[in-house]
This record gives structure tokens, C-alpha cells and sequence, in this order.
DNA sequence: TTTGAATATATGAAAACTCATGCATTTCGA
DNA sequence: TCGAAATGCATGAGTTTTCATATATTCAAA
């Protein structure tokens, strides 16, 4: 129905990669937000979780750009996250401009449990793809990933 | 390139799918949107003008869906792109809790210009790829989109 | 028809995000 | 060593987004 159009031409957004990427990755992503959320997670809270589980602490920049997330919203996402105690800012030795963020033993049980359900989520997303096709879909992303994030200029991307 | 680790198995986040999903499609899309802010767009409006381009009047809920953005949101977009002159709102006919929107003439003057940009970004981002793999990563994109459209629950997917 | 459940969009109130900028600290050139 | 520029994070203020729900219309069933 409604086809005054010509023919078919796919339109502008069916074939616009950033398009493409962007609707692959609010679909994938927003269900487990659900499941992320049902735990008392925004979207802000679970990315940074991730980005900090089981690793050691890092620089609020640094997480920032890992999280996808602009710095002053991490500054404030982590407030919201520390004063629930599952995570803690860290002063730097070295250079004492930097605060570090750990995640801490509560958060860490905490988001275990998501990270689990996470991997088979993803597993069920990637199945119909093959091992093949999986494996290159995310080294194609991560070589993207590499190209862009030198970039910078907004969010906090750049160093490296 | 990435020394802070030791070396270790990758962190979580690192190959995980909706994870680098959400990464490449902000690094990518942020890169265009520097662009669309600099002609006064803001990136819901951009998305919402590049979902109509080319195309004809589509409900509000179509909209959303296809623009990745939740039905208020969109619903207050238009309000202020209306405002502008660069959509409009039609009635429609068959259904009248539908209200179908248009770009307008005003609106694709003003978007062609940022497709065309669009379009030379995209092509620049492709470009370290090849025909091949820019092709097999697009495809895998829109099949991955086209099994997950209908996992609806939050913003305005389903239908279809 | 009439009623009750769905569907599509709008909207008030609250939450989250963003920009611009502030403050503290470090770096670097003279 | 000094002062300017740069860097990292925090924060005030304004805007956008979001949730929950309201409103309007359509649909299904009795």
C-alpha cells in the first residue's frame, strides 16, 4: 500500500550504515535493557558496570569513552552509583587531576549476575548467524572501532 | 594501541556484541552529527528528517521506530521541527487516532544538503573495507534488524 | 448499539542529559 | 621558577528525554 512512489529504491535510512548501525544496536541493546532494568539499572548504570567489571579502576575519562557516554554524565551516573556502594571514586597517586573508579565487591556480585544473563543474550543473537559470520560482524566492528576513535572532538574519545 | 591491560583475556565489554554494536554506532554516528549540529540540527531532528527524505507522510509511530527514537520523543521533535516549517502534520483519513507526518518542501531543501554530506561520510567510513566486507557488514546489519523488529516491548517497534 | 479492550498520539511531572564553564592540577616554554 | 596553556573532573542552568497516564478513536463482542 501507498506506493505513488517509483518503483523501490530503498529508502535513504534502509541503507545508511550509521542508520543501520544505529538501529541494530537500539534493538540489540534495548532488550537487555529490559532485563537490565528489571535488576534497578538505568542504561547509563549497566554500561558503566560492564565497562568496569572485572577490571582494575580506571580514569572517569577513560570510562567515559569505553561507556559511550559523555563525562559529565558519567561524573553524575557515577554519583548516583557510589552512593549505592557499587562503585568507588579512587584519588590517583601520580597525578591527582585523575580520579579513578573501581567497582566494588557489591557491584561486582551485582552485575555478575547481569553478565551472565548478557552472554546468553547475545549468544541467542548471534546463533542465527553462525560462528563464521559472528566472528567477522564483530572484527569488522572492532576494526571500526580502532579506525574512529582517534576522532575525537565531543564525547571523550582521543589518547591511544 | 591498548597496553593499559595485562595482556589478559579481552574485558567483557570489549567482545561483547551490543557493546561494540553501541560503540561503533556512536563513534561513527558522532561523527555526522558534528555536521547536523553545525546546521542547527539536533540529532532527533536529524534522524527524524532523514527518516521522512525522499519519503511520503508516515505515522508518528512508524516514525519513532524507524527514527530510534521513543513515541514522546518524537511526538516533541515534531512539535519544535513543525514549529520550524521542516515537517507537518496530516490528519489521515482511514484512522483518525493516526496522525501521519510529512517533511516539507522547506525540510527537504534543507535535509538534501545533509544526505549528500551524509551519504560522503559514509562512504569515507566504508572506504577501509572494501566493496565486500562494507556489503557483508550492511547485510548481517539489516538481517539482524529484520529478526529483532518484532521483539518489540519498549519504544514503538512491532507491527510488520 | 453499547461496552470494554486496543491502538495512536499527546502531555504533565520528573529524571537524565548536555553545554558551558569552573576549579584544581600538571605541563611546558621562557 | 613563573605564568600560560592544557588536562581532568565537577557543577550550575537549561534543554531534552522519559515515564506514566490522559485523551481520542477504533475494534470486537454481546
Amino acid at each position: 500500500m501507498t506506493k505513488t512512489e517509483t518503483a523501490e529504491a530503498p529508502h535513504f535510512v534502509d541503507d545508511y550504515l550509521p542508520a543501520l548501525l544505529a538501529r541494530a544496536s537500539h534493538l540489540i541493546s534495548g532488550e537487555f535493557h529490559r532485563i537490565a532494568k528489571a535488576k534497578g539499572f538505568t542504561v547509563s548504570e549497566w554500561r558503566v558496570l560492564a565497562s568496569l567489571a572485572g577490571n582494575e579502576p580506571m580514569s572517569i575519562g577513560r570510562l567515559a569513552k569505553i561507556a559511550v557516554t559523555k563525562q559529565p554524565t558519567v561524573t553524575r551516573v557515577l554519583d548516583r552509583m557510589e552512593a549505592r556502594g557499587h562503585v568507588k571514586r579512587i584519588p590517583n597517586e601520580g597525578d591527582r587531576r585523575v580520579t579513578l573508579v573501581g567497582i566494588t565487591p557489591a557491584g561486582s556480585r551485582l552485575v555478575a549476575g547481569l553478565i551472565k544473563l548478557a552472554r546468553e543474550h547475545e549468544r541467542r543473537v548471534l546463533e542465527p548467524f553462525g560462528l563464521q559470520r559472528a566472528a567477522e560482524l564483530k572484527a569488522t566492528l572492532k576494526q571500526m572501532i580502532e579506525l574512529h576513535q582517534g576522532h575525537a572532538e565531543d564525547d571523550s574519545d582521543e589518547e591511544e
